[in-house]
Order: structure tokens, then sequence, then C-alpha cells
DNA sequence: GCAATTCATAGTAATATTGCTATATTTGCA
DNA sequence: TGCAAATATAGCAATATTACTATGAATTGC
């Protein structure tokens, strides 16, 4: 049906689900690459790398900004887009726990619930570049 | 147009894609908490626990298992699926290195790079757990 | 051999995703 | 004010994904 049946999930399992997905295009990880190295870009810079129409990497811009994790600053008639920081190494956190929640200590069904991540954890729209 | 441009982009970067869009659905997310905390599970036990329908499940486990993270055996009429726990690492690591790969010192480009793991490192069906 | 159990596959329908073109919006500047 | 540049949105078409029912294949136990 191309719906996923997410009452049947814990939130905690919607919402990492929810990250990796955001994560599971070339596009996405192209840009998020580009901005961890260069902390800051424009919408115009990306398209000039990565050969998208405008249009279409402004729409990754936005899924990656709704997920929170960059923001967006208009600067001019641009707008310069960085890493949440701060949000970045709290998913990072969240995915190393769930991965290492293996072993013979950890109880079931915990592993997913501590590695939960906040839903929205800044105003996600044009938020001041750190 | 729901197909995604992968000639675009580096092979680093479609093979993290990739890996994170497989995990990018809760019912995925919820066998691998599964798995990670009980060893080996039939088809059947994943069936019992998540609400839906056998055949749904063992199409989940069919990417996970095309994506190497896990591996099925073969017992009597049932199949005990397990973590592949090497490829479970590798991932694990090359998802840590796309995600540290910030700061000053890191050369352009390189993270994902660094980050990359092989497309098939095991044999993907009915392998031995350990 | 035959029924029961377990899992996989085929086929289908509905929704989601991707990427495009065209257009609107916003800002800067002459 | 009016034009140009940069980005976002609307709308569309094509493919992908999800989940279902029905069915097939493999194995066990009688």
């Amino acid at each position: 049906m191309g719906i996923t049946k997410t009452e049947v999930y814990t939130d905690e399992q919607n919402r990492l689900a929810g990250l990796c997905k955001v994560l599971g295009h070339p596009a996405r990880i192209a840009i998020l690459e580009k901005l961890l190295t260069t902390d800051c870009c424009s919408c115009r810079d990306f398209t000039a790398e990565i050969d998208l129409a405008q249009p279409t990497v402004s729409r990754h811009l936005r899924e990656l900004k709704d997920a929170g994790l960059i923001a967006g600053t208009i600067e001019g008639t641009s707008v310069s887009y960085c890493i949440d920081r701060q949000r970045w190494s709290e998913v990072r956190a969240a995915i190393n726990l769930f991965f290492d929640c293996s072993g013979p200590g950890a109880p079931l069904g915990l592993c997913v619930a501590e590695a939960s991540v906040s839903p929205q954890p800044q105003p996600l729209r044009n938020r001041r570049c750190s």
C-alpha cells in the first residue's frame, strides 16, 4: 500500500526509523557530507554540485530541515544552511545506542527506548547558524 | 518519479544511503531490536509480536537479509534468523565515521569514502547463525 | 504417502517518494 | 518602482514501497 502502519510500533521505533529514512537517500547524504566539511552552504551551492534540478535539491533540504538535522538562515536572497550540531550528536548517540544494545546484559525492548530522540528538538525553520 | 538518480552520486554515498534506507522502517527496527536482545528468532516469532501479516514480515526479513544485516538458518520447518555480527559492526563503524567526519581537519569528500561499506560482504541467504 | 506447519513468492491495490517544469515569493539594488 | 537573483511551492508523471490475500514449496510427524 505504500503506507506504514506506524500505530503498530513504539514512538521510539517510529522516530528512529524516521531518522534513518531521512538519511536513506544519496542526495541527502551528499548534502550532509558537504555541510559537515564546509560549515555553511546555500541551496545554489548544492545545486551546482549535485546535478539535480534546484527544486529537487530544495525538497531534500526541506526534509533534512524537518528532521531537525540542518537549519537555514536567510541571508539576503540566499539561504545559508548548516548542520544543527546539537541535534546531530543527539542523533548519532541514538543510533549508536541502538547498534550497541546487543550483548547478554541488555534488557529486552530497552535499546530503542534508550536510543530515543526527541521528536522536535528545535525550531525547524530559519534557525541561526551557530 | 519515485526513481533515485543513483548515477549522480558516488558508490559510497549510494551504499550508505541504501543501508539507512533499510533501517528506515519501524518494522525492521523492531525486528533488529528483538534480534539484538534474543540472538535468534523465527519468522513466526516476529509475526506473533509485530501485528503484521506473515508475508509482510517475511518481506521485511528479506530486505534485512539482502542488506547483509541478518542471516537465516533453516531449522526444520522454521527459519532461525540472527544478526550478522561482523556486518553489524562494519555498518556501525561506517555510520559513525559519517557522523564524525565534521571538524576543521576533515578533508572534503573523504568522510563518506572512509565510511564505505562493502556492497556484498557475505553470502546473503541461509548463512549459519554464529 | 499425507496432513500440518512454516516460510516464501505471486499478484494486487493503495500510498509514498522522487524529480521534473512552471510559477510564486522574497530580497537586493538601480 | 521595477528588475534580477535565489529559493520555495504547486502540480504532475513515473516509479517505489508497503501490506494484504492467495498460493506454492519444503519439512516434520503420523
